[in-house]
DNA sequence: TAAGATTGTGGGTAGTTGTGGGTAACTATC
DNA sequence: GATAGTTACCCACAACTACCCACAATCTTA
């Protein structure tokens, strides 16, 4: 059952098969709303995973783009990082997208992998290679989490 | 799958031929909207890259230096500049422009060439030069991309 | 618990796309 | 006006992608 439209929790195994496609999970799907004609948007995450935005939600972020000039050099480096990566796939009737090469690299993606519900977006993980960012974030001071308690009611 | 209208997101790899035509990726073709007459402009760009406008975009910049008054020095420079390296070009059956020799040897290009989809632009590059640029970027100062994440979620 | 519906995974095929090269029309120069 | 160089248009082929179907595993419901 889905709570609210265009939010994602939870965690999925799914497989990754000889074409790069990837089945997104029956519910993520269904979180959907209709102006989102059934596309997802892959991207580079910041951590080494890839990050996957509902049609929607990216647009949002492209219109943000938009407003930055290109005479700024920071500016420039920005939305090239951001766009260069970005790559829309509507599900096909089996329910999943295709991810891009690229990215697939990038993610380290073998045969298992992990999908994990972020709220705003997804995020596609190896799961080896998440397991060692989670042995990082152990390190993380404790004193970030402090910061947080301030911003967030949990 | 094309998401908008004249908007341009993703990286491809493609090979500029002995006659100084470039493929122009079919989802960019497609982004085109119908006024554009599958005509792009192309220009010097501030990296060492090509700048690749829809025609439609390239007219409003058009419009907008038009309104520059000749008076100021840095304006003359501004308009003289960009206005002096443009040049249209309509793709031809197989999806193809050609790039003038001038361009092709401002940006350093061989025979492979990346291109950027860089929202309402794309970007033409020699793949090393854009890797330099890369280790340029990541010697901005991490407190301008604290800035922007205040412009803008992501 | 059994039948039916839904979901995840593999693979085939037809249409699309990228690339090389050929030829005819056009331009410029002497 | 003839020749050489350039540009625009055309065809052919190989590689890739999107779409389709099949089947097995899982979940739902009566």
């Amino acid at each position: 059952m889905t709570l609210t439209k265009n939010t994602f929790i939870g965690e999925y195994s799914y497989s990754l098969d000889l074409k790069g496609r990837i089945n997104m999970p029956a519910r993520f799907r269904q979180a959907l709303s209709k102006n989102n004609k059934n596309t997802f948007v892959s991207t580079r995450g910041m951590d080494s995973c890839i990050w996957v935005y509902p049609l929607s939600q990216w647009l949002e972020i492209e219109k943000n783009l938009r407003s930055l000039s290109s005479l700024s050099k920071i500016h420039r480096t920005f939305v090239r990082n951001t766009a260069r990566y970005a790559s829309p796939s509507t599900y096909d009737k089996q329910g999943r997208i295709t991810l891009s090469p690229s990215l697939i690299e990038y993610a380290g993606l073998e045969k298992d992998v992990l999908i994990i519900g972020m709220v705003n977006k997804m995020e596609v993980w190896n799961p080896q290679y998440l397991e060692n960012t989670e042995k990082e974030a152990l390190e993380i001071d404790s004193s970030a989490y402090e910061d947080l308690a301030g911003k967030i009611t949990i």
